[in-house]
DNA sequence: TAGCATACATGCGTGCATGTATGTAGTCCC
DNA sequence: GGGACTACATACATGCACGCATGTATGCTA
């Protein structure tokens, strides 16, 4: 429904790279709401191909397999969440406003119904050595990271008081953030709020902070 | 591990109902154990009666099918949830260190790997109607219900100030919370400490308040 | 201790989803 | 405008896990 905006070459004829980008853009799209919804086990191909308006001739053309998809999917997901959460995010003076900034374009982001992707398959793949449960971990994990350094930025600055270790903080912070925000599905707008409070929480400070609008 | 400890008669030898009630116990934590790390889905019978020393004869012999096994485990999950977490919390003095209480005692209650039980069964059957999904579903709400309870009382006591609809608030808290302790499987102790800290910021409540231990 | 009931094991049939092989329609390029 | 290529559909083969039916062992009752 967003991102089928292929630019169509002039005339109504589309050029075959239009014509597959279409349909992939389409097929990914299908596939990251199946995810979201179903994980990666109850995902069928077959309901992800007709959703998108295809049949798994199509899917099984533009991706190598059910797996290869689910990455691409992964990959999909987190190249928009970059440019949409964690680029402007960055942009923010200092470590707490970042890591508010994160919470609040997190629960924006996850309005689209591709909220729960990352934590369904991390879910999913706990524990197991998989392509796809790594490639998610990796992701999860870059997101981690950036968090230890804020926090220990932030703590440096004092602006975040002293505590659990930074990484354990990292950890809760993702985790009630994710936790907070698929619940808080289509509750607009208080969703932005909790999100930031839970973060604000979790962090140790104090809580009007997580109130700030920008 | 925990609960093979059916009362053995006197004697060596068991009686029917002890046997019955051993092999049924060891089949619903194997189950639980599966269930946390794979999902409903992915969950293989097979293995759930290897893992808990039988064979799916056993588990057909005591559950009518797959469905059934599930609608127990998350029965027996929340029944030992309420008698370890939720009961204790009640018999806090005022709403927000109930609230406390049940944040830290679910982080304690999930050290066991059966954390994610409620959380993965929910992501995987939201939206469906299944039993499964509808019972998941059904204790959820039970424990939404009583935050939305707590928090308008401790609203009228002035001990959590105004802001988002109470339920808003109650989702946010349960999202928050499974949230950051699935996240921290395996952090002990600051799991504890963690999960009170995000459920403090989702109340919007001075922070130092879940750094009290009780 | 004989005979029965209950706990559990083993083997088979079936359904469903993935992956592949083949067939058809829409583009490109000379 | 005709051949080559690409996007996609349809048809078929394979595998896996569930559920059930049947077989065996262990405990119960008289």
């Amino acid at each position: 429904m967003s991102s089928a905006s292929t630019t169509l070459s002039a005339r109504g004829r589309l050029t075959q790279a239009e014509r597959r980008a279409r349909s992939r853009g389409a097929l990914l799209e299908s596939a990251a709401r199946g995810l979201s919804r179903y994980g990666y086990g109850n995902l069928v191909l077959e309901e992800v191909a007709r959703e998108a308006g295809y049949t798994r001739g199509a899917l099984y053309h533009q991706f190598k397999n059910k797996e290869d998809l689910a990455l691409a999917v992964v990959e999909w997901v987190y190249e928009n969440w970059m440019r949409e959460v964690g680029e402007p995010a960055a942009r923010q003076p200092d470590p707490v406003t970042e890591l508010l900034a994160l919470a609040r374009g997190h629960a924006v982001f996850c309005r689209r119904d591709i909220a729960r992707v990352v934590m369904a398959l991390r879910l999913e793949f706990a524990g197991q050595d998989q392509p796809v449960g790594r490639e998610t971990e990796r992701i999860w994990e870059t997101g981690v990271k950036r968090c230890v350094k804020l926090i220990n930025a932030g703590r440096k600055a004092d602006s975040i008081p002293p505590g659990p270790p930074a990484r354990a903080l990292a950890l809760a912070l993702f985790g009630a953030l994710e936790g907070a925000v698929i619940a808080l599905a289509g509750h607009t707008p208080h969703d932005e709020l909790l999100a930031a409070r839970a973060v604000a929480g979790v962090l140790g400070i104090e809580s009007h902070r997580a109130e700030e609008t920008r």
